[in-house]
DNA sequence: GCCTTCGGAAGTCTTACCTCA
DNA sequence: ACTGAGGTAAGACTTCCGAAG
């Protein structure tokens, strides 16, 4: 670009050179200079050529010059096209009709060209000129109030990740109590559960035999409370331990007892609640894990609770972290 | 529907002007 | 002080496209 406007000046300035200084170059040789070595810079050949005429040497230089500016005008409507920048009045001028409308309708056109001096090509290309140096800036613009707006976000964006991170502690530590909590509860329930079924065993060891077999009876009839005694033992499990149980001489008296309180103690490691009031979905977890429902405030049901860690009061979080990554990014 | 004209948008070229080494 | 290189602003042009007659 610029190497081809560099040897354009030192092709001008070469035809300048075959002309003798004092005398006015032809005009026809002018003219004819675009077609031959550059196109689209045809008022630039005239603007080089008669760079030494008009009013002193330029033509808009005359437009800074109100005193005189009147003969130069009749010279300029006479002469053939020069480019030359607007002076400061004529682009002030311009400025504040573009300011008014952006837009050029045909008589708005003609009559600033009168105005002006200019031809109304002239003030057609400054406008479009005008115009896309106008978006350009609004484009920038609006670029910077966009990424202000963006580093805004950002910054709210951050301070509510470090928000999230500390509630997130929070949690996990509440939770920390209420599991252990939780243990201690059971592990005292257990205990408690455990000397009572063994006082009960021994009386029934204590009775003479039709007591016995009254007990029995009684016993029979409430197969529900004798199979919650035995927590989860299937039927013929049950029977076969009363058996054992009878048969004080069979080698699993003591073991069923202590695995039948064994079971009910595992079983009550699950926190005492009315599993009744507990949705189908709950239900479902809760047949997967004996973990207590309400340490998971929201089960997730592509997440696999059955073997929980150790400190399953951390349980999720890592799930809930890809969550929350995947709505950040 | 096709053709012509006109104006705007986008991209480009070219020169004027300024700064700096 | 002069000069050339490099960058930027601005005027002008080209091409393309859509609207209107």
């Amino acid at each position: 670009m610029a190497a081809s406007g560099s040897s354009f000046s030192n092709i001008t300035s070469f035809l300048r050179n075959q002309q003798p200084s004092s005398q006015p170059l032809d005009s026809s040789l002018f003219l004819s200079a675009p077609s031959i070595f550059v196109s689209g810079s045809r008022s630039m050949v005239s603007f080089e050529a008669e760079g030494g005429k008009g009013c002193n040497g330029s033509f808009f230089r005359a437009f800074d010059m109100d005193d005189n500016g009147d003969e130069c005008m009749d010279e300029y409507f006479h002469k053939p096209e020069k480019k030359r920048r607007l002076s400061m009045n004529q682009v002030q001028f311009l400025e504040k009709s573009f300011e008014e409308e952006n837009k050029l309708e045909p008589e708005r056109k003609t009559k600033l060209a009168k105005d002006l001096g200019l031809r109304p090509r002239q003030v057609a290309i400054w406008f479009q000129n005008r115009r896309a140096r106008w978006k350009t800036k609004t484009l920038e613009k609006d670029y910077e109030a966009l990424h202000a707006s963006f580093e805004n976000l950002k910054s709210n964006y951050d301070s509510l990740l470090k928000e999230k991170d500390n509630l997130k502690a929070e949690v996990a530590s509440l939770n920390e109590k209420v599991l252990a909590r939780g243990k201690q509860e059971g592990h005292m329930k257990q205990q408690a559960e455990s000397e009572e079924e063994t006082k009960r065993l021994l009386h029934l060891q204590e009775q003479e035999p039709p007591q016995r077999l009254l007990l029995e009876s009684v016993s029979e009839g409430e197969g529900s409370k004798v199979s919650s005694v035995v927590g989860g033992c299937k039927q013929e499990d049950i029977s076969s331990a009363r058996s054992d149980i009878l048969d004080s001489d069979s080698p699993h008296y003591t073991d069923g007892v202590n695995s039948a309180l064994l079971e009910h103690g595992d079983s009550s490691y699950v926190f005492e609640h009315d599993q009744s009031d507990m949705s189908q979905d709950e239900e479902d977890n809760l047949s997967k894990s004996l973990y207590p429902s309400y340490l998971f405030p929201k089960l997730e049901e592509d997440v696999d609770y059955s073997d929980p860690p150790e400190s399953s009061c951390n349980f999720g979080f890592s799930e809930e972290d890809h969550a929350l990554w995947t709505w950040a990014y």
